[in-house]
This record gives C-alpha cells, sequence and structure tokens, in this order.
DNA sequence: CGTTTACTTGACGTTAATCAAGGGGAGTGG
DNA sequence: CCACTCCCCTTGATTAACGTCAAGTAAACG
C-alpha cells in the first residue's frame, strides 16, 4: 500500500478519464471535446483503505463514483442487524446509481482493499447528458445494464443451487476482470468467504466446503484469497444444470 | 371480460395520459404543454388476453411498455428449460427497462389477465427528454428506482425464508394496489401458486401451505385467489424476522 | 510471541424440495 | 344444463440440501 496510494495529480487525471469512458463512453459517440467536457467535471479521487466507508445508507445522494483501483462492495441493511451484499465494485464499475431516484443512498458502500474512487457529481453529469444526447443514451444504457445484472442475480438467488452459484460467482468474476485486461485464470479474491456466502445467499462454511470440493475435482487450485481456475468449461458445465458426477434428470419447478 | 376490453379510443387516450402520468411525470415540474407533447408520442394500447405475450426475450428493442389495466408477469429463460418470473406489472408500472442496454428484451412478458397496454417508442421519448431535463431527470429517477426494486428482491430471496418472502409479497402487492387507488385488504391475485412460487424462489407446495398456515394464523384469508388481508401488521413482523410463536433468537448470519 | 480473526472440517438438525395422491373449479362438449 | 375433463391447488410422507453448532488450524496483527 504505497506506491499503489502515491499517485501524482496527473495521473489521477489520468485514470480518471480512463474510468469514465469505460463506464460511460465505451460503445458511442463523442467527439474528443464532448469527453474533455466530461472528464472536467469528474473530482479526483479521494484514496480509501480496507474498511472504509464510501458512503452511507440514507445518505444524501450526490455523486456517482467510479472505482478507479482496488475494490468495493455495497450493502444494505437486512433484519435484525444482518447485512446483505448487494455487490462487488471492481476498476471501471460505477457505484450509487440506485441512489438517484430518493436522493439519498439506498445501499452502503465500503472498500475491501485500498483502493482509489472517481467521483461525478450528479447535478453535473445531468446538465451534461442534456447537452450531449449520446452521453444521456449511454446514461439509459448504463442504468439499464444494472437492472440486467440484478436481474442475473434474481436468476442466481432464485433456481440455482449453492454449487452452481459459486461457479456462476467465480466465472463472473474472472470474466470482468479479464475484461479489465487481468488474467482470467489467476486472480485474488479482495473479499472474505463470509463476505461472498452473504453475497451468493449461503453460509460461509457452505462456501469454504464448496471451495474445497472444486479443487477436489480439479476445477480450481484455492489457496486462502489466490484463486487459479483450471477448468472453466468444468464451472460453465456445473452453472448451466446438471453438476459433473451427480443429479441430471431435468428439474421440473415452474411455469404455468 | 366485455366491457373492460371494448375501450373507446378517446379513453385510452386519457388512460395513456393516465399512465405516462404516473410513471414518468408523477412528482415533477412538466408544464401541461410538456406532458402533451410526452402524451402525442404514446401509442394506443393493444388489448392483450390471458397468456398473450407483449415481447420476447431476443426481441428487438423499440419500446416501452406501460400497464394501462391488468397486470403481467416477466420471465427469463432459466438453466434446462426452467423459467425465472423476473416481476409482475400492475396499472401504471413500466416494462421494458432492462432491455435499452443491449437493444433486445433480456426477458418476455404475458399476460396473466386481460390487459391493456400504452406503448411509448423509445426513440422519441429520448428525444423528448433531450429537450425536457425534468423529464430526462424522471427516466433517471425510474431507471434507479428499477434497480432499487430489484435490490430489495435479491434481499428476499437472499435473506429470508419462505414464510418470510410470502408475507413480503402479499404487504408488497397490497401496498401496490393501494397506491393506484385499490384496496390494501382485499384483492384478487392474478397469478396462479406457481407463478408465485417461481418468483420467490418456492415450489408451489410451499406456497400453498404457507397460504394454508397463515391463514390458520389468522393473518389472512385465502379463497382461492382471492386474498383479504386481516392482519397486516403481523404480516410485517414476520417480514422482520421473528415469526409469531416460533424462533425468535436474533440470527447470526453474516458481516465481516 | 500472544491474540485475534479467517478459514476449514465434521456432526447434526431443520427447512423446504420432491414424490405421491386426492379434491375442486372452470371451461368444454354433449 | 349437466357431465366430463383438465388443471390448479392442497395435503401428506419422505428426503436432500444446506444451515447451524462445535471444534480445531492457520494466517494476520499488534
Amino acid at each position: 500500500m504505497n506506491q499503489s496510494t502515491v499517485i501524482s495529480i496527473e495521473s489521477i487525471r489520468v485514470a480518471c478519464r480512463y474510468c469514465t469512458l469505460s463506464s460511460l463512453c465505451l460503445p458511442m459517440g463523442l467527439t474528443p471535446e464532448d469527453v474533455e467536457r466530461l472528464d472536467d467535471i469528474v473530482k479526483r479521487a479521494r484514496p480509501l483503505h480496507r474498511g472504509d466507508v464510501l458512503f452511507r445508507e440514507g445518505e444524501r445522494f450526490r455523486s456517482l463514483y467510479v472505482v478507479k483501483t482496488g475494490s468495493l462492495k455495497t450493502f444494505a441493511p437486512s433484519c435484525e442487524g444482518g447485512e446483505q451484499v448487494l455487490s462487488f465494485h471492481l476498476p471501471g464499475e460505477i457505484m450509487g446509481l440506485d441512489a438517484i431516484d430518493k436522493g439519498e443512498h439506498a445501499c452502503s458502500a465500503s472498500a475491501l482493499e485500498t483502493s482509489a474512487i472517481c467521483e461525478i457529481p450528479f447535478a453535473r453529469l445531468e446538465e451534461l447528458t442534456a447537452l450531449i444526447p449520446s452521453l444521456q443514451h449511454q446514461m439509459y444504457r448504463l442504468l439499464s445494464k444494472e437492472i440486467g445484472q440484478d436481474t442475473d442475480m434474481l436468476l442466481l438467488l432464485g433456481k440455482k443451487n449453492a454449487e452452481e452459484r459459486l461457479a456462476a460467482f467465480l466465472l463472473s468474476f474472472s470474466q470482468r476482470l479479464h475484461k479489465r485486461g487481468l488474467s482470467a485464470t489467476d486472480f485474488h479474491l479482495s473479499m472474505s468467504r463470509h463476505e461472498i456466502g452473504n453475497y451468493l445467499g449461503l453460509a460461509v462454511e457452505t462456501v469454504s466446503r464448496l471451495f474445497t470440493r472444486f479443487q477436489d475435482d480439479g476445477l480450481v487450485r484455492v489457496e486462502r484469497k489466490h484463486i487459479e481456475l483450471l477448468d472453466p468449461q468444468g464451472l460453465e458445465e456445473i452453472i448451466d444444470g446438471a453438476s459433473p458426477g451427480r443429479r441430471q434428470a431435468p428439474q421440473r419447478q415452474q411455469q404455468t
């Protein structure tokens, strides 16, 4: 936690532009000067350390946040003091979209490790999107995408068993890292087993047992938080229904 | 299915305006002429009958849809031919927001009963929102709200047991009806037990047993699809953790 | 070096799914 | 209008998956 947190103003600026680009501008038609205008409203990052809270549930909503480096989780209070982990956020991913509606944050966000964040004041972004139609379109897409991701998660929690959930989590994580240019088969989990279980609706013990089982089955190599995917194909097969040597029959479940 | 489906062009038009208002314009600062312009792009409804498909997963995305009367469900294919019911839609509620991102529908929608729908061509809506800042803001809020609802559902599927899920479903349904001016304590469920179970991640049999139990406990009166909430307070208590005469200890679950 | 926290593993219990069977409406055809 | 059928719903018995409880090990931290 030395080099990575000590970053020059200039490098932050460049990185912010990168973040903004990746989340808002990826497949679109902004002119260079549009990007410049967008970049101008992005505030410089404030570095967070493990456990630091970026925003808390109930706080007034002012800005969206983009992860520059590191990772964060968002979570909401459940019944009886419990928490539900809602999502993990990797570099280039945006946070705070759920707060627009009520004007206050619906969940809290905290850093899983040392992280740098870009802040985008929403009021200014909104003004800008009104002026730049393609940026407005990107915002709609961004919000819509978030809905799609939540939908995937609903499907996971509603229909998948423990094994399928963890396999889906690992593959999804792998793919997100790969999208950012990192290794898809060799990575570090910045969250605890507890947080993974919470996110997937499973007990810590179940997550732990599954990691062991996956390793025994030659699907992954697990060493504490270091993960090596040995057989992504095999994980894929687990997700889509029948697990390797076991249940195979088509589930009846559902329909009218 | 006579009077309700035979609707004059004028009444549709008025109803569309109502729909548009309720979903897009509720707490906002549109001038009457803005509303007029918005209303002008809304296409007249096409009536659907039970089982009719409004849009199908994979279809090109062109329009958002607002329920005028009746009710619909959206669902996505799960693994092995199964389906996951993603949401139920009541009058005034909007569908299709998840399709903006990819430009094609991510889920399918079908009518649970005879229903009338308003269609809002998205391209035209987008043009309009670029011209009317307060409308743009409403769109952001609408999308954000959808995310918030999905989040609530994640919490339900991730942390709640069968009893809590059904109680939450009943109360949520009741509140949504109440918002539309209907009775909050006496209503008709347009979906089957199967669809409720699918939506809540439960087996049909479990849903059925819970309805029976809730009735035995004096919480509701159930007669086929007719529901009478006798003790909303009691349902509320079930949702927030401890069920009436049983488990009361604080769940340990979660946290880092 | 001692303490704490995270993770793992085993034994057991509980919840809800699955399997199986029977009742009751709603719609259909006679 | 009645009888039949189909589907939806309900109820009971059994089972499997996963949570819970308990204990022990290994890193991380001060």
